[in-house]
DNA sequence: TATTGTCGGTTCATATATTGAACCATTGTT
DNA sequence: AACAATGGTTCAATATATGAACCGACAATA
């Protein structure tokens, strides 16, 4: 590990919940000599990187960082975060692909991919995503602030005869979503639509968006569904890390279990 | 230099106008080595410091800077960065300090600070600056966004005998600040209290508040005013760095040109 | 099609910069 | 007053960074 590494390593432990981290605090956390920290922190002092707290004489993130992701941000966009792992999606799937982003209390759709595969292909041509109807939109109430739940209520309208259409059903709904990790939209949107979607996460910690596979719904098998749900899960992990974020904890743990039981139920039938 | 620093310098050539560097070009901008520089390329990748853009394979700016961002901001707001360099300019200048941000059209007070040096004090006590009758309102209508001067002009109060009432007044006093780099306040607010201001700009590189002093007008000498005005310069400079901007350079050769005017005046008197 | 220049990336002997145990100075606690 | 933290420093030993030369790929040029 070269001594460059190891210094830029040290930044990962300052967070919201650990901001300010003294000498000794860091080397034991990082398990390092003192001297050898010390002048790392020095090296990243001089750049702005970090900051020492003058009266508290611990270290802290530095303004430098601030200008940084400015221009991170001007020059790659969330689109352009998302262009490569849509790509490998929709090859990996042979399905129709897209992502969409949370503003306010809607779903807009951010980008999207065909696969050239099929012939057949799921067309969504929507600009803003049901929230009761579409995988991405039912994901993002599952996984979103909790005031899209009402939102979603006050707009129930049956696009075909399996859209939840009541609170109970859209409960019910969504209630399986947080078990699996995954939203689901089973021809609810349009008849001979199956949709998949995973949530992505960005820098503030909070939900941002999500990222969905439309199937046709004639060629959805069992099978499919779980490699649609593991490409599903690289895709967002992806575009998480793209966008600053990380897929939370509780969220990664519902997908270790969600394909585990169903290996479990493929091996057993 | 040490490695770790050379490797974080790296980080300084990239920017909005130069987004994305190839590993040659930054050869040539940092003056080293192909494959030292590769190396620390490597280390920066490792950390998500930087990226590689696959298309181009020319380096950019990664996403861990997003996060990093995010905790800086949570964890030292905007009135933390400013708090020691007022308390430094309360202490150089003996009097009182202000530091207010512009917010939309209005220009708000963040955070004052008193010397305990004086036994007169000029007391201001509000919340929002007046855009054409104190320093830090002047300063930022002369080098906030061009609207503002529209904002000024429709609330031309005449709050003391010098107010600038007209048009003419208010275009001539920004037309000064703009040739001196400070905000100046000639007994335009409050009658006892001669302003002078210094402004401040955050990762944006826009404008983003003012630092100013407050005399007591019966104390005020030019040598105070070059006193003030020297210790305004630190005070915008360490405030900027803070919030993770700079002073723009037309700004500091404003001041450079000032100062240097100024003594040439006083070694000429 | 051969030539040339440039690109990103790699190798390896050399030597230079990193390392960490031990040490110092301060501060706060017992 | 002794003690145990802290942040910071020193210097010999050595692990690590360095850069000239090299490689294969690509693009422009002749």
């Amino acid at each position: 590990m070269s001594s460059a590494a190891k210094t830029l390593e040290l930044l990962t432990y300052f967070s919201t919940n650990w901001p300010e981290i003294g000498l000794s605090q860091l080397c034991k956390m990082a398990k390092r000599d003192k001297a050898t920290t010390y002048r790392h922190l020095q090296a990243l002092e001089e750049t702005g990187l970090i900051e020492q707290n003058p009266m508290t004489k611990r270290y802290r993130l530095g303004p430098a960082i601030l200008q940084l992701a400015q221009t991170r941000e001007a020059t790659v966009p969330r689109k352009l975060g998302v262009q490569a792992p849509l790509f490998e999606l929709a090859n990996a799937t042979g399905e129709t692909c897209h992502v969409t982003v949370l503003s306010g209390t809607t779903v807009y759709e951010l980008a999207s991919c065909d696969s050239p595969k099929h012939g057949t292909r799921a067309i969504i041509d929507i600009q803003t995503f049901p929230l009761h109807a579409t995988a991405s939109g039912l994901c993002t109430v599952a996984f979103g602030p909790e005031t899209l739940m009402e939102v979603a209520l006050s707009n129930l309208h049956p696009f075909t005869a399996t859209t939840a259409t009541t609170a109970q059903d859209l409960s019910a709904t969504v209630q399986t979503i947080h078990n699996t990790g995954f939203g689901r939209a089973d021809r609810s949107y349009e008849n001979e639509v199956q949709g998949l979607s995973a949530p992505i996460y960005d820098q503030t910690g909070h939900l941002a968006g999500a990222v969905s596979v439309a199937s046709v719904a004639a060629r959805f098998t069992p099978e499919l569904e779980r490699i649609i749900q593991h490409e599903l899960m690289i895709a967002a992990r992806q575009i998480s890390k793209n966008w600053g974020g990380t897929i939370p904890a509780h969220i990664e743990a519902l997908w270790a279990k969600s394909l585990t039981s169903e290996n479990v139920l493929e091996t057993a039938s």
